[in-house]
DNA sequence: CTGTTAGCGCTTTCAG
DNA sequence: CTGAAAGCGCTAACAG
């Protein structure tokens, strides 16, 4: 094990400088820096994290958890989310890792907590009801959640502004003369801000309540020129149904977009481009969300016990149109 | 913050005391150890990792590469293995986390060498040439591969034996009575040993090759009874062609397993039961399988630079009937 | 711009 | 069975 002492031998410096020269933290003269580094070049040094972190207070590292992980065969992490933060993250000199959660129990984020190796936690995929919140903010543990939940207390997060992008949406399609809109949702009533925009723009909204399935969504198409005759517009929360919407819609008679223009809000424009070409979206850059994400969990982290107060952020996206949107007239 | 010390003074005791009543290394009297653990809740007392890294040598700590961890909807990764890991490494008082990594490029295994925080690392998902696996061996950190590929050195490794899983398969077909047999398989020839198993128990190999997807599975039934009229027995590599197969050979008018009967040894075991009951298979325990990797990597880092000696394992798995394999007479 | 030094919180001898 | 004390390798004052 070559230590810092080593290199420091080697370069005949002293043991700060070594460091002060590795991590720029102090002007250090061009040629003794290269020195140092022509020693950890030639020892092969390698920083001990255990003892820079015990040394430099917190450790430098977040662990990402994202719950759901290993669900079923398309698990909904999103890669791009992940590549986000791990970059927003190392810009910042930290590391991130992933914590494997199977089940997203308690004993998971209690296991994590106790082991106290890590410097702050992103919580990803939170779902509506989220132990782990409370569990993490109770035990002082500087966090950042990549979504939004229901809690009651404030907290770092990040999200998209759904509102808005629903409301753009609501916004293109009536700029294109659609004003009876149907809204594709799963097993839930239409938002209450859509109703409220939609009432505003004196446009009607109705809603078509299908399973996320490419077979829901192919259901919903068979009868929906007959049971939606006065639909011209789409405004879709869901995924693969509308995949299988837009899929099935020309064995139907339905023409897309001649006759129904859909706007996906609720999909990753990657999703929607490689999908479909048919489906518009609002789309926004995940990866560079998650980035901002990143960086404000190293913020938090080095804030530490100073400042209480909590950050957080919206992203709102921008209208992608891919000749999909006919105009209604 | 509260450290040991704090706990020492609650407790009445040594610091000393207070980590053998923790780590259990030492014996420590009931009485003692029971106010120990009583301090430890009263002040919330959470352990550092990073000092207790720094002091006790090498960090407590595997990390899991798995490659293409987020390619495509589908990543392969599989939660039996991840969990398998996980627990294995607990048990040993290990924590595990996974290394993200996009793209499997060297600065990925470079940066998590670097960091150096990582006792050990587990390499999953290994592909057929892996520069990774050589830059960990130069590192001399100690590893251990899920799988295996070909390199010029030793390696610990844990894996199927796939030889024995073909070779189990094959012997069931023959005790059936099946002779003429169906290898499924994707882009490449029939294993040589399985040739050699073959021929050894005179029984008759014929290639059919499809692409491993339902569609590539439906497809072999439509023709099969026309173009391989002898073939009454199955053994496939495929997970998801096969799966087509099945689905598909009662439109064709072909009875499974009536007709032929199919042995999947590349698939789990889940897998092939929720898919389909007509297919056997060589089972396997894939978490049992992995949980004996996490052992084998603490064991690696235990072991650390006084013994040199590799470690390997291989699992075999066991036939498993689920009525569906039919006698030939 | 560079060197000296005091810890960070824990593990682990070495002494009882 | 329990205590005292010496580090693990690094960071960050403090002193030039």
């Amino acid at each position: 094990m070559t230590t810092r002492a080593d290199i420091a031998r080697l370069a005949g410096v002293s043991e700060s400088t070594v460091s002060y020269a590795l991590s720029g933290k102090r002007p250090i003269s061009d040629a003794v820096k290269k020195r140092v580094l022509a020693a950890v070049e030639q020892a092969g040094y390698k920083s001990n994290y255990a003892a820079a972190a015990l040394a430099g207070g917190s450790p430098r590292m977040v662990t990402m958890m994202i719950s759901n992980l290993f669900a079923t065969p398309a698990s909904r992490i999103n890669g791009a989310l992940v590549d986000g933060i791990v970059d927003g993250v190392r810009a910042a000199g930290f590391h991130s890792v992933i914590w494997p959660v199977s089940n997203d129990d308690e004993s998971d984020v209690d296991l994590l907590l106790r082991s106290n190796f890590s410097g702050g936690v992103i919580l990803m995929n939170v779902k509506e009801k989220d132990e782990r919140l409370r569990l993490l903010n109770r035990a002082k543990v500087p966090f950042v959640v990549l979504g939004r939940t229901k809690v009651d207390f404030e907290y770092n997060f990040v999200d998209r502004d759904f509102q808005s992008v629903d409301k753009i949406a609501l916004t293109k399609l009536k700029d294109l003369g659609h004003e009876n809109i149907g809204i594709i949702l799963s097993d839930s009533p239409i938002p209450a801000h859509l109703k409220r925009a939609a009432a505003s723009l004196k446009m009607k909204l109705e809603l078509l309540d299908v399973p996320n399935t490419l077979d829901g969504g192919a259901l919903l198409a068979v009868h929906f020129k007959k049971s939606h005759p006065t639909i011209s517009g789409i405004i879709s929360f869901l995924d693969a149904a509308t995949i299988g919407f837009v899929n099935a819609a020309a064995d139907c008679g339905l023409s897309i977009p001649r006759e129904v223009s859909i706007i996906g809000v609720n999909m990753l424009e990657s999703q929607a481009e490689s999908a479909h070409q048919a489906i518009s979206t609002v789309a926004f850059d995940a990866y560079e969300m998650a980035k901002s994400c990143g960086k404000m969990m190293v913020e938090a982290i080095e804030a530490g016990k100073n400042s209480k107060k909590k950050r957080s952020e919206l992203w709102v996206g921008d209208f992608v149109d891919r000749g999909s949107t006919a105009v209604k007239n």
